[in-house]
DNA sequence: ACAACTTTGCAACAAAGTTGCAAAACAATG
DNA sequence: CATTGTTTTGCAACTTTGTTGCAAAGTTGT
């Protein structure tokens, strides 16, 4: 759900979620619509759990590994390394595409309410690596206390 | 197995592994030596998997699950975040302690052998966070290929 | 060497993820 | 808008991964 706003806006939501998976080459299905709803509507990042709860009505565990699955290989999500042994995943920018992820931004993850979330507007700093490493792609989390979870 | 070096070195390795464990409040045992042991050979990181299959004796998937667990609450090892749904653990340094993890180093996983490195020389850069927000631990994992893998 | 305590291994269980296949939904035509 | 070909979904069965309780075995300290 899209909340309280107007039949127009949900149509409109409707209508980019759609293009989304379109130029993503996937057809457009009522369950994938509905779990790129839950990202589009969500800052921080999902785990299989999540979804599973959030889209109560009827829709099958394996579908949702599936709809995750595709979804990182057409680049529209991507997934957050954690400690926990759960899999978060997130939005995409722009920059990635099919099997190509260009993401640079870091993640925090507040240890009290495990809430994931992405600081896009911080640069990962470039790190030297030993000769004869490659880096394909860099990785910041940090853990610690979220704004909201502050006593 | 330490290799092919003489009985006197084992014996020496045999007690530094002891000596570890007693100063982590763990009594000395066979499984816990060799996992242990396991570590203090490897430079890289391990996962439960690894462990299973080169501590090839039996033991006990259970005991590896337990004895992990007691390492990472005393601050012998620590978890190093992946994208894999798979935890990886590797040695703590010294500033670590119970209950306390002061892992601020760059771990390197290669996307072609999958090996885990821990860049020790290499200094965590440091992140300003929004406000209301504090650190605790921070994580950099760089994905690409290690010197081995180069082609 | 003995008593108190800890750890191990087994069994049974719970959770998380994967695969094959038939039915349903979707896309693209005329 | 009906039909055909393709993709996706849901089910069942299975594999892998991790957890818990408890008796037997091992470890520690005196």
């Amino acid at each position: 759900m899209i909340g309280s706003s107007g039949t127009k806006e949900v149509i409109m939501q409707d209508e980019i979620i759609a293009n989304i998976l379109k130029s993503a080459n996937l057809s457009v299905t009522a369950s994938r619509k509905k779990i790129l709803n839950l990202f589009l509507s969500t800052n921080g990042a999902l785990a299989h759990a999540d979804i599973e709860q959030e889209a109560d009505e009827k829709m099958d565990r394996i579908t949702i590994y599936r709809t995750l699955q595709a979804f990182v290989q057409k680049g529209i999500i991507h997934i957050i390394p954690t400690t926990d042994n759960s899999i978060r995943y997130a939005l995409c920018k722009d920059e990635c595409s099919e099997g190509h992820h260009h993401d640079q931004h870091v993640h925090f993850v507040c240890s009290e309410c495990h809430t994931t979330y992405c600081l896009e507007q911080i640069n990962v700093p470039h790190v030297k690596l030993p000769s004869g490493f490659t880096e394909s792609q860099t990785e910041v989390i940090i853990n610690g206390l979220c704004a909201k979870c502050h006593a």
